[in-house]
DNA sequence: TGATGTGAATAACTTCACAGCG
DNA sequence: CGCTGTGAAGTTATTCACATCA
């Protein structure tokens, strides 16, 4: 997919995913042509920011028309590997847990959570959301019968290390990680940690100095 | 507290937030001095890096020694702007705002959530982890009375926008925005935004290409 | 000796500016 | 004519390397 042995900036992948966000929008909308400027209207990008970040993978646009909606929606949604859609796990059916278990926003795109795991008992055999949540001793069985390659961590700060551990080692690749806690890894895994109390403190201190 | 004019980098800020979970987890350990390179150590984060981050803002450490952990924490706590408590609102009370509203980590570090706000009546009137949910009818009322200058949006996409104009309008400096909407606000508000669907989407790029 | 603080060097990212093409 | 694609220029961030000081 990407051009030769050009590395891709890590800004560039994340922007990728606002545009697809944009495409799919206006593509809802009938729009079906669309230049870098559009695009990037509303994201606080400029539009050559854009052309750049989408030459890193190859030409899809028209010069002196613009991008085809539908056809770079499809090309952003191959690049990021989400033309097919992926398995994937929740481990720890807490408050946030839940939230998540019933959020659209991962079924609507590619993202299918298949199971949910928690060690209290009480839980253990309900649904969420039509999620089973199956006993924490079961996970790395689910894992391998089933080929999950992603998991996400809503576990206590507390337990989150010890999952990783076993994520890890049952074969997992990605992690989004929202216990607030920075987790030991082999290198091999891809992590990525939300935390929100975080995005709290950075944002109050451009409160103090702006 | 800045020094001069030097301009920060945003990702300084960032980081700084992650410096001082270290920092708190190592006081509450009894930990009393801290090198740069231990400091990072599980960051992801270089000794060098630490050191030039805090250079913006002072020198703190004692050279052949390192930093003093509890003078580094209520310093860089002073520089993020939580050596005093703020007051934050909520506003949409679905399954991910009412995690939130149960989630210790926004008190545990100065943020005190002082309401919630639904359109819901079914909603109004009751409590989650003793927030109280109030119409939303009333929250330009409330965040003038009480001085609230951070909000917390978990309302659906459709919905946000008015939210944050509203919030804008009453007086409100910062938002914290869990919907998947690019929000226009006024420049002067600092706005962050939290995609999980986003955040799992440029995992999974990197799962196919590393 | 050991770790900070910091200019200088390097690397990474973004913007500019325009040739080229439909 | 308008907009892409892209080298070149400009800007910003990170790493290096070492003087300095306890």
């Amino acid at each position: 997919m990407q051009k030769k042995d050009r590395r891709i900036p890590e800004e560039t992948v994340r922007r990728l995913s606002l545009y697809l966000r944009t495409l799919r929008f206006m593509e809802n909308k009938g729009v079906q042509v669309i230049s870098s400027e559009r695009l990037t209207k509303h994201l606080n990008i400029t539009g050559a920011q854009a052309r750049k970040d989408l030459t890193y993978f190859g030409s899809f646009g028209q010069p002196g028309v613009g991008y085809n909606v539908n056809r770079l929606r499809k090309k952003i949604e191959e690049i990021l590997g989400l033309d097919h859609s992926w398995n994937v796990i929740l481990v720890g059916c807490g408050k946030l847990g839940a939230a998540l278990l019933a959020y659209p926003g991962f079924r609507r795109f590619g993202f299918r959570i298949t199971a949910a795991f928690d060690n209290n008992p009480d839980k253990v055999g309900r649904t969420i959301g039509k999620v089973p949540i199956i006993t924490d001793q079961k996970m790395e069985e689910f894992i391998r019968k089933n080929d999950v390659k992603v998991a996400i961590i809503t576990a206590p700060a507390e337990a989150a290390q010890e999952i990783a551990r076993r994520l890890a080692e049952s074969g997992i690749s990605a992690i989004l990680n929202f216990a607030p806690r920075y987790l030991v890894i082999p290198e091999k895994i891809q992590i990525k940690s939300v935390d929100m109390a975080m995005e709290l403190e950075s944002l109050v201190y451009y409160l103090k100095n702006h």
